[in-house]
DNA sequence: TATTGTTATACTCTATAACTATA
DNA sequence: TATAGTTATAGAGTATAACAATA
């Protein structure tokens, strides 16, 4: 328990920070995204990736031979917007595209063999930059709280 | 439970989407961040409020005749970009500035009557809309991800 | 007619630097 | 010189619509 006390009027000069807008898990997700987005971005820079690159490369590693279509759904993001991030990865020699038998719109996507190495050195700087932000919470809190973040549907699920 | 078995090593070929990241808190809490965020602002459309506006009037209604820097550091963004939030609320007739005695460089900012209500108002929507996307997550799990959510600190704090 | 990928574009959010007026 | 606020601008990230090739 320790529940509730589930006041709906503002008590006024509280004075304290922190508690800005209680109650609403929006803004303290929109907080705790910010810091480790950023941080997120100054790490891979040296590795000539950014978070949208990494993530793409991540899964494309996890899936071999998957669609640019399913990438994007993977991802959340608009397939028009996976096509730049497909077109920087495979620039810099970290995938490869196929055309598949029987449907000649779509591409596949296939991590290269530097690719595979970028995509653990990421993976490991992604870690270490975890482990310096998440200093308060324990393995078992994170895996709590991807836990919970993944119970969020969207509106029409 | 259903617990750990921290592989490092992907296990290709899964099939199965949702565990594309695995053990990263990043990713999964910017895909909530997207998720909630983008829904926030279509709620909050009618009122003429977006996130930030809101934000900041929330905090505005909260502690009368703090300053505008004071309101940037609880929002976590730049002086800079709380200016043109802060003009928004003024020109729609919901927040006031004033002077303070002893240093002309400050403003301090205090909402009006019109800010007081709008704000009920959007108070109301954001918990509805949490409400809606939030239906996996009890109170006591929404606390929880709070909690957590802000046990996360700056790198340099 | 619907779908995959593509192009172009606009909009939001955030970051940076230079400026003013006070202190 | 330092600080509070301001201006202007640039950069990400995301969203939308129209299009070509294929189904």
């Amino acid at each position: 328990m320790t529940g509730g006390s589930e006041h709906s009027t503002p008590d006024r000069g509280d004075g304290e920070a922190k508690i800005y807008l209680r109650g609403l898990v929006g803004p303290a997700l929109k907080r705790a995204h910010h810091l480790l987005h950023s941080d997120a971005g100054r790490c891979l820079e040296p590795l000539g990736l950014r978070g949208a690159t990494y993530a793409a490369l991540s899964v494309i590693c996890d899936r071999p031979d998957l669609r640019q279509g399913e990438l994007a759904e993977v991802l959340s993001a608009e397939r028009s917007n996976i096509v730049v991030t497909v077109e920087a990865l495979e620039r810099a020699g970290l995938v490869t595209r196929q055309r598949i038998e029987g449907d000649r719109r779509v591409w596949t996507l296939r991590a290269t063999e530097a690719g595979w190495t970028l995509c653990g050195e990421a993976n490991a700087l992604m870690r270490a930059h975890e482990d310096r932000l998440l200093t308060g919470l324990s393995g078992r809190d994170r895996a709590r709280l991807i836990a919970l973040l993944d119970r969020i549907v969207p509106p029409g699920g």
